[in-house]
DNA sequence: GAAATAGTGTCTATAAGACAGTATAAA
DNA sequence: TTTATACTGTCTTATAGACACTATTTC
């Protein structure tokens, strides 16, 4: 089915158009072992100067992933998604408010990259940048433009709790990979140190999850000494056959109750 | 921060209205030992006649999550929410051409509810049914209005992994409710058959999951013999500290790529 | 009595986690 | 040599699953 042009849409039958589209982005990544989200610096009103999640419009006759990969390339450079990158849907956000111009409901996404250069900033966007989840998720942090504080939170936590059930770790790593380079994701994105060997083991126990390339990694010079690690590539496996659970309590607290005084 | 009336909205800088919003809902329920969803028949064009999940569009200066609760009041009779349903978003359908009076975009919901009585039908709907899945998820199945089939594949899957790791069971139940109440609800929605020692075994392992009211149930005159069963009700957790794990495959296969190239 | 359902306990296989020991590199 | 990292194996404990046994009801 093709699309019909704006105009036919906006006289079909029963059909009132009152709201304006909208993709934000939590682009995640692993920078100097901390999990870093991409930011980029508002140019227009509203809340400009304010930092904010990369997004925009989506056309009138955009599908929506369409419109989250070409905004992630408008406003910040990557126009070419590097291999393996990770893009679902996170959740929609449409408080009647939430932006002061009127009525835009947002659909935000949810990506993992590899540690990819730093981005240019667009045309939407005066400056770009990743920041360090643990310098925004805290009291004094600076306050980000529309709801997107809420959004990152979202998206950070799910991707904490993507990791131990599926394979997604692989997006924030370029291949060839050593489990070192895999396990300092895990550690990256829930904060906490990860026993070498077992993490090996439980790794290894998923067929499909990765796959060995039987060569050993020179290692670099000027950097720490030890052992050359083993090289793998991304197996093929999405879900993970024995999920990697996260140490300590696997879901921090209750989640707090929703608008209609239930948990999501 | 007050909404504004639908003209100062259309009227804003650069804020251009393209998209009709529409709310769909998986409401899932467990009848006569089977996971059901509620659809209903469609009065109007486009599907006249068809089957569809219950839906609509939401108001301009309507909260998506309340136009979902609206619609179900509307098109089924449940004006009344039993206590401890649950309500979540599943996820956002908008591809072009997915309705064909022009482009709408769905926030579809995910709803769970114990066996509730028959719901009447209501203004945009012929009839309102329970469908039981099994009936709903096969080749020769009825094809459903618009890209419902999608949305309902979404939502069940959605239920049944959410079974594994969260309270939401409960949703499905009545208080009070027995172990066996309780037990067939994972077995209606996993369809599987349950070891009764070990399901009690990890539910009660899960602190918060359910409290022991102290008492036993009186069985139904006509029905079959048995132990009267202790009675419980809901507990406050809402994540399950040790997952309550599927048997076989916990997750059937990998995800069918994405539109990246990516699974979701 | 038989059949059905509920509650309790036990045994075994497996998985998780702690940690010791060896291997190979840089400085 | 010391330090740093990687790989391998072992031991203990925790959990999952199979299943036996008892308890209380209807028919």
């Amino acid at each position: 089915m093709s699309p019909k042009p704006a105009t036919a849409v906006r006289e079909a039958k029963g059909l009132e158009l009152h709201f304006a589209l909208t993709v934000d982005v939590v682009l995640l990544t692993v920078r100097q072992g901390r999990l870093s989200v991409l930011l980029v610096e508002r140019r227009n009103e509203p809340f400009a100067g304010r930092w904010s999640l990369p997004g925009g419009f989506v056309e009138p006759d955009e599908d929506i992933e369409a419109a989250a990969i070409r905004e992630l390339a408008e406003e910040t450079g990557l126009d070419r998604f590097p291999p393996g990158i990770h893009l679902e849907q996170l959740r929609t956000f449409g408080r009647p408010g939430r932006d002061p111009r009127g009525r835009t409901v947002s659909v935000a996404h949810l990506a993992m990259v590899p540690d990819v250069p730093l981005p240019r900033a667009g045309d939407d966007a005066a400056r770009a940048r990743f920041w360090p989840i643990e310098d925004l998720l805290t009291e004094d942090a600076p306050r980000l433009a529309f709801d997107h504080d809420e959004i990152l939170r979202d998206g950070v936590e799910r991707a904490r709790a993507k990791l131990e059930y599926t394979s997604v770790a692989l997006a924030f790593v370029e291949e060839p990979f050593t489990f070192g380079d895999l396990r300092r994701v895990y550690e990256a994105v829930w904060g906490v140190e990860l026993d070498h060997s077992n993490f090996r083991k439980k790794a290894l126990d998923n067929d499909g999850f990765v796959v060995p390339l039987g060569r050993e990694a020179p290692r670099e010079k000027g950097g720490p000494g030890g052992r050359p690690a083993d090289l793998y590539r991304r197996g093929s496996a999405f879900w993970l056959e024995r999920a990697i659970i996260r140490p300590r309590g696997r879901h921090e607290s209750a989640a707090p109750p929703g608008p209609n005084g239930v948990p999501r």
